[in-house]
DNA sequence: CAGCATCCCATTAGATACTG
DNA sequence: CAGTATCTAATGGGATGCTG
């Protein structure tokens, strides 16, 4: 993330909106939370719906947001270990906001991609 | 901003999130375009409102929200210079989802705020 | 007023190797 | 499987000084 635990509290009007990104932002963190959206997964789950991610990358994401309250981390006594990661109550509340994020991006993402397939379909 | 530019087109399911994000992240941009929603506004007076940025962040972060299109930059040709930076029509498009961040960070702020005035009012 | 240029330090995030 | 630890390259972002 990079204004990460920066939510300072010289909080003009609209740095709520920035204490939301705060939360959400992160690399990783926006695609992981619409991830589990879906439903709970487990570490190589998520870490193979993002195949670039390194592994520490993961976890600092998926520490943070816990810390943070948005996900939970369920571990699972049993050999080979098993770590759920699932959306909590308030990462829940969140899903609005992630939605509008997806529709926007799947309406304009189009501008801003130099959409691949067409450069050489011509 | 940390994934700038990086909108990477390694696109999963999920990554429209992404883009999105990519584009309203960045340290003040999500407080630059809720001041802008409401109208436009000069470059002083948008400094102003962020009170802590510096000139060269605050450069840097407009430039780039107008070369994603997001922003207008009218330069008025007068002395002393005058700079409008305003939403563009593809910026207003964000309303929906920075309405429902803010709305989100309204409901929720509290949880990650210490309170500061429940410190000392013991 | 609204910038740009430069210097410089702090943080981020990738690669790699190891572990319960 | 699900991590941790360390080392390093890259980037971010503050401070400061100058300009049309």
């Amino acid at each position: 993330m990079t204004r990460r635990r920066t939510h300072g509290f010289d909080c003009a009007p609209g740095c709520s909106v920035e204490a939301a990104l705060s939360l959400i932002d992160g690399k990783w963190k926006g695609v992981i939370l619409f991830h589990l959206l879906e439903r709970p997964m487990r570490f190589n789950e998520i870490r193979r719906k993002l195949a670039t991610v390194t592994q520490r990358m993961l976890t600092t994401q998926l520490r943070e947001m816990e810390a943070d309250g948005l996900i939970t981390r369920t571990v699972f006594a049993q050999v080979p270990p098993r770590v759920d990661y699932a959306l909590s109550d308030l990462g829940r509340t969140l899903e609005p906001a992630l939605h509008a994020l997806k529709t926007w991006g799947d309406s304009n993402m189009h501008l801003f991609s130099p959409a691949p397939d067409t450069l050489n379909a011509s």
